[in-house]
DNA sequence: CCCTTATATACCTTGACAGTTATATAACCA
DNA sequence: TGGTTATATAACTGTCAAGGTATATAAGGG
Protein backbone atom coordinates (compact mmCIF):
# COMPACT_ATOMS: atom_id res chain seq x y z
CA UNK A 1 0.00 0.00 0.00
CA UNK A 2 1.11 3.51 -0.69
CA UNK A 3 0.40 6.42 1.02
CA UNK A 4 0.69 10.11 0.05
CA UNK A 5 3.45 10.84 1.88
CA UNK A 6 5.38 8.13 -0.20
CA UNK A 7 3.72 9.53 -3.39
CA UNK A 8 5.15 12.96 -3.03
CA UNK A 9 8.54 12.00 -2.10
CA UNK A 10 9.59 10.99 -6.10
CA UNK A 11 10.85 14.32 -8.07
CA UNK A 12 9.19 13.17 -10.54
CA UNK A 13 6.00 12.99 -9.19
CA UNK A 14 5.90 16.23 -7.40
CA UNK A 15 6.84 17.78 -11.17
CA UNK A 16 4.19 16.46 -12.54
CA UNK A 17 1.30 17.29 -9.66
CA UNK A 18 2.85 20.78 -10.61
CA UNK A 19 2.31 20.35 -14.53
CA UNK A 20 -1.57 18.82 -13.71
CA UNK A 21 -2.09 22.31 -11.06
CA UNK A 22 -2.64 24.46 -14.27
CA UNK A 23 -4.61 21.93 -17.12
CA UNK A 24 -5.15 18.19 -17.71
CA UNK A 25 -2.31 16.69 -19.59
CA UNK A 26 -1.84 14.09 -22.05
CA UNK A 27 0.86 10.94 -21.10
CA UNK A 28 2.75 11.77 -23.98
CA UNK A 29 2.65 15.29 -23.73
CA UNK A 30 3.98 14.43 -19.58
CA UNK A 31 6.79 12.27 -21.00
CA UNK A 32 8.15 14.89 -23.35
CA UNK A 33 8.43 17.71 -21.24
CA UNK A 34 9.97 15.14 -18.41
CA UNK A 35 12.06 13.78 -20.32
CA UNK A 36 11.34 10.03 -19.65
CA UNK A 37 9.95 7.12 -21.35
CA UNK A 38 6.35 7.23 -21.80
CA UNK A 39 6.26 3.60 -20.00
CA UNK A 40 7.92 5.61 -17.05
CA UNK A 41 5.49 8.34 -16.90
CA UNK A 42 2.61 6.01 -16.80
CA UNK A 43 3.90 4.14 -13.74
CA UNK A 44 4.35 7.27 -11.70
CA UNK A 45 0.47 7.98 -13.17
CA UNK A 46 -0.71 4.59 -11.84
CA UNK A 47 0.68 5.62 -8.26
CA UNK A 48 -0.50 8.87 -8.27
CA UNK A 49 -4.06 7.17 -9.32
CA UNK A 50 -3.64 5.05 -6.48
CA UNK A 51 -3.37 7.97 -3.84
CA UNK A 52 -6.38 9.63 -5.39
CA UNK A 53 -4.17 12.44 -6.53
CA UNK A 54 -4.91 12.29 -10.18
CA UNK A 55 -7.94 10.86 -12.05
CA UNK A 56 -8.69 10.54 -15.94
CA UNK A 57 -10.65 11.18 -18.43
CA UNK A 58 -11.18 9.23 -21.69
CA UNK A 59 -10.98 10.90 -25.18
CA UNK A 60 -10.62 8.31 -27.58
CA UNK A 61 -7.34 6.86 -27.80
CA UNK A 62 -6.15 9.57 -25.36
CA UNK A 63 -6.30 9.86 -21.87
CA UNK A 64 -6.26 13.36 -20.16
CA UNK A 65 -5.11 13.14 -16.58
CA UNK A 66 -6.52 15.84 -14.14
CA UNK A 67 -5.21 16.63 -10.74
CA UNK A 68 -7.32 15.19 -7.73
CA UNK A 69 -6.02 17.85 -4.65
CA UNK A 70 -8.50 16.25 -2.08
CA UNK A 71 -5.70 13.70 -0.73
CA UNK A 72 -3.94 16.38 0.06
CA UNK A 73 -6.12 17.61 2.91
CA UNK A 74 -4.94 14.84 4.90
CA UNK A 75 -1.15 15.55 4.31
CA UNK A 76 -2.78 19.48 5.18
CA UNK A 77 -3.87 18.18 8.72
CA UNK A 78 -0.93 16.68 9.45
CA UNK A 79 1.10 19.69 9.21
CA UNK A 80 -1.61 21.64 10.75
CA UNK A 81 -0.28 19.80 13.83
CA UNK A 82 2.92 21.21 13.67
CA UNK A 83 1.93 25.06 11.94
CA UNK A 84 1.65 26.34 15.73
CA UNK A 85 5.16 25.35 16.75
CA UNK A 86 6.24 27.44 13.69
CA UNK A 87 4.02 29.95 13.90
CA UNK A 88 5.18 30.56 17.71
CA UNK A 89 8.60 30.95 16.32
CA UNK A 90 7.98 33.60 13.89
CA UNK A 91 9.39 36.23 16.30
CA UNK A 92 12.40 34.21 15.85
CA UNK A 93 11.89 33.98 11.42
CA UNK A 94 15.34 36.24 11.49
CA UNK A 95 17.02 34.07 13.71
CA UNK A 96 16.50 30.97 11.55
CA UNK A 97 17.30 32.82 8.40
CA UNK A 98 20.69 34.32 9.28
CA UNK A 99 21.21 30.87 10.72
CA UNK A 100 20.69 29.09 7.29
CA UNK A 101 22.98 31.52 5.79
CA UNK A 102 25.90 30.72 8.05
CA UNK A 103 25.16 26.87 7.33
CA UNK A 104 26.60 26.16 4.48
CA UNK A 105 30.17 24.21 5.82
CA UNK A 106 27.37 21.51 7.25
CA UNK A 107 24.76 19.76 6.20
CA UNK A 108 23.58 19.63 9.84
CA UNK A 109 21.57 22.12 11.15
CA UNK A 110 22.57 23.44 14.60
CA UNK B 1 20.93 14.88 -1.30
CA UNK B 2 17.77 14.10 0.95
CA UNK B 3 14.85 16.86 0.56
CA UNK B 4 12.37 16.83 3.37
CA UNK B 5 9.56 15.12 1.10
CA UNK B 6 11.77 12.32 1.24
CA UNK B 7 12.52 12.45 4.73
CA UNK B 8 8.96 12.41 5.49
CA UNK B 9 8.25 9.35 3.29
CA UNK B 10 9.40 6.94 5.76
CA UNK B 11 6.85 6.33 8.33
CA UNK B 12 9.47 5.69 11.46
CA UNK B 13 10.71 8.95 10.82
CA UNK B 14 7.06 10.53 10.54
CA UNK B 15 6.27 8.59 13.84
CA UNK B 16 9.19 10.07 15.54
CA UNK B 17 8.48 13.44 14.47
CA UNK B 18 5.01 12.76 16.11
CA UNK B 19 6.65 11.95 19.47
CA UNK B 20 9.08 14.75 19.20
CA UNK B 21 6.35 17.38 19.02
CA UNK B 22 5.25 16.40 22.48
CA UNK B 23 8.73 16.80 24.24
CA UNK B 24 12.58 16.22 23.01
CA UNK B 25 13.62 12.35 23.49
CA UNK B 26 16.79 10.23 24.21
CA UNK B 27 17.40 8.19 21.67
CA UNK B 28 17.20 4.39 23.61
CA UNK B 29 13.90 5.74 24.39
CA UNK B 30 12.34 6.40 20.52
CA UNK B 31 13.94 2.76 20.09
CA UNK B 32 11.89 1.48 22.93
CA UNK B 33 8.48 2.93 22.01
CA UNK B 34 9.61 2.65 18.18
CA UNK B 35 10.66 -1.19 18.83
CA UNK B 36 13.23 -0.95 16.54
CA UNK B 37 17.20 -1.19 17.25
CA UNK B 38 18.75 1.61 18.54
CA UNK B 39 21.02 2.17 15.65
CA UNK B 40 18.09 2.26 13.55
CA UNK B 41 16.85 4.78 15.35
CA UNK B 42 19.98 7.00 15.25
CA UNK B 43 20.01 6.00 11.37
CA UNK B 44 16.31 7.96 11.06
CA UNK B 45 17.22 10.73 13.44
CA UNK B 46 20.29 11.25 10.89
CA UNK B 47 18.50 11.86 8.11
CA UNK B 48 16.07 13.96 9.44
CA UNK B 49 19.22 15.82 11.35
CA UNK B 50 20.90 16.26 7.94
CA UNK B 51 16.88 18.02 6.87
CA UNK B 52 17.30 20.13 9.53
CA UNK B 53 13.82 18.47 11.30
CA UNK B 54 15.52 17.39 14.34
CA UNK B 55 18.63 19.79 16.27
CA UNK B 56 20.17 17.58 19.03
CA UNK B 57 21.08 18.94 23.21
CA UNK B 58 23.57 16.93 24.28
CA UNK B 59 23.86 16.07 28.22
CA UNK B 60 26.33 14.22 29.36
CA UNK B 61 26.04 10.60 27.29
CA UNK B 62 22.69 11.50 26.60
CA UNK B 63 21.72 12.79 23.55
CA UNK B 64 18.49 15.16 23.55
CA UNK B 65 16.79 15.36 19.99
CA UNK B 66 14.11 17.60 19.72
CA UNK B 67 11.75 19.16 16.63
CA UNK B 68 12.54 21.73 14.84
CA UNK B 69 9.25 22.79 12.85
CA UNK B 70 11.09 25.30 10.68
CA UNK B 71 11.73 23.12 6.96
CA UNK B 72 8.19 22.24 7.67
CA UNK B 73 6.98 25.44 6.06
CA UNK B 74 8.69 24.85 2.55
CA UNK B 75 6.43 21.78 2.17
CA UNK B 76 3.48 24.02 3.77
CA UNK B 77 4.17 26.51 0.66
CA UNK B 78 3.91 23.85 -1.88
CA UNK B 79 1.04 23.01 -0.44
CA UNK B 80 -0.37 26.32 -0.42
CA UNK B 81 0.00 26.49 -4.19
CA UNK B 82 -2.97 23.62 -4.21
CA UNK B 83 -4.82 24.61 -1.48
CA UNK B 84 -6.51 27.03 -3.49
CA UNK B 85 -8.07 24.00 -5.67
CA UNK B 86 -9.20 22.15 -2.82
CA UNK B 87 -11.17 24.84 -1.12
CA UNK B 88 -12.63 25.85 -4.03
CA UNK B 89 -13.88 22.56 -4.25
CA UNK B 90 -15.34 22.99 -0.51
CA UNK B 91 -18.59 22.64 -1.49
CA UNK B 92 -18.17 19.42 -3.12
CA UNK B 93 -16.87 17.80 -0.07
CA UNK B 94 -20.06 16.06 0.56
CA UNK B 95 -19.90 13.99 -2.82
CA UNK B 96 -16.53 13.41 -1.74
CA UNK B 97 -16.55 12.05 1.47
CA UNK B 98 -19.62 10.35 -0.29
CA UNK B 99 -17.30 8.75 -2.69
CA UNK B 100 -14.85 7.54 -0.07
CA UNK B 101 -17.40 5.42 1.38
CA UNK B 102 -18.42 3.68 -1.49
CA UNK B 103 -14.26 3.06 -2.91
CA UNK B 104 -13.21 0.22 -0.44
CA UNK B 105 -13.63 -1.97 -3.42
CA UNK B 106 -11.13 -0.44 -5.71
CA UNK B 107 -7.66 1.46 -4.88
CA UNK B 108 -8.13 3.84 -7.59
CA UNK B 109 -10.44 6.81 -7.26
CA UNK B 110 -12.95 7.54 -10.16
C1' DC C 1 41.19 3.12 36.15
C1' DC C 2 37.56 -0.66 34.88
C1' DC C 3 32.73 -1.10 33.99
C1' DT C 4 28.44 0.55 32.59
C1' DT C 5 25.49 3.60 29.96
C1' DA C 6 24.24 6.03 25.74
C1' DT C 7 24.87 6.82 21.14
C1' DA C 8 27.11 6.66 16.61
C1' DT C 9 29.25 4.27 12.78
C1' DA C 10 30.50 0.23 9.63
C1' DC C 11 29.02 -3.31 7.24
C1' DC C 12 25.58 -6.39 5.43
C1' DT C 13 21.17 -8.19 3.61
C1' DT C 14 16.92 -7.66 1.69
C1' DG C 15 13.22 -5.43 -0.57
C1' DA C 16 11.34 -1.81 -3.09
C1' DC C 17 11.23 1.20 -6.87
C1' DA C 18 12.42 4.41 -10.78
C1' DG C 19 13.37 4.08 -15.36
C1' DT C 20 14.33 1.23 -19.43
C1' DT C 21 12.95 -1.78 -23.65
C1' DA C 22 9.69 -4.82 -25.64
C1' DT C 23 5.11 -5.95 -26.16
C1' DA C 24 0.01 -5.94 -25.45
C1' DT C 25 -4.28 -3.37 -25.76
C1' DA C 26 -7.40 -0.42 -27.79
C1' DA C 27 -9.35 3.10 -30.46
C1' DC C 28 -9.30 5.83 -34.51
C1' DC C 29 -8.54 6.39 -39.68
C1' DA C 30 -8.10 5.69 -44.69
C1' DT D 1 -9.42 -4.28 -42.34
C1' DG D 2 -4.64 -2.84 -41.94
C1' DG D 3 -1.96 0.70 -40.26
C1' DT D 4 -1.25 4.33 -37.01
C1' DT D 5 -1.71 6.65 -32.60
C1' DA D 6 -1.91 6.60 -27.57
C1' DT D 7 -1.39 4.26 -23.49
C1' DA D 8 -0.74 0.30 -20.42
C1' DT D 9 1.65 -3.76 -18.86
C1' DA D 10 5.57 -7.12 -18.38
C1' DA D 11 10.04 -8.12 -17.49
C1' DC D 12 14.58 -6.49 -16.41
C1' DT D 13 18.25 -3.74 -14.25
C1' DG D 14 20.56 -0.80 -11.13
C1' DT D 15 20.26 1.86 -7.23
C1' DC D 16 19.00 3.05 -2.75
C1' DA D 17 17.53 2.69 1.75
C1' DA D 18 15.58 0.54 6.03
C1' DG D 19 16.71 -2.34 9.51
C1' DG D 20 19.79 -5.72 11.59
C1' DT D 21 24.36 -7.09 14.12
C1' DA D 22 28.86 -5.95 15.54
C1' DT D 23 31.82 -2.53 16.95
C1' DA D 24 33.70 2.14 17.97
C1' DT D 25 33.33 6.31 20.72
C1' DA D 26 32.62 8.81 24.69
C1' DA D 27 31.06 10.13 29.09
C1' DG D 28 29.97 8.84 34.04
C1' DG D 29 30.16 6.23 38.18
C1' DG D 30 32.40 3.38 41.76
Amino acid sequence: MTTIYEALADPTRRRILDLLRDRPRLVGDLADILMISQPGVSKQLRVLREVGLVRVRQDAQRRWYELRPEPLIELDQWLASFRDLWESRLDRLDAYLNELQGKEETDDHE
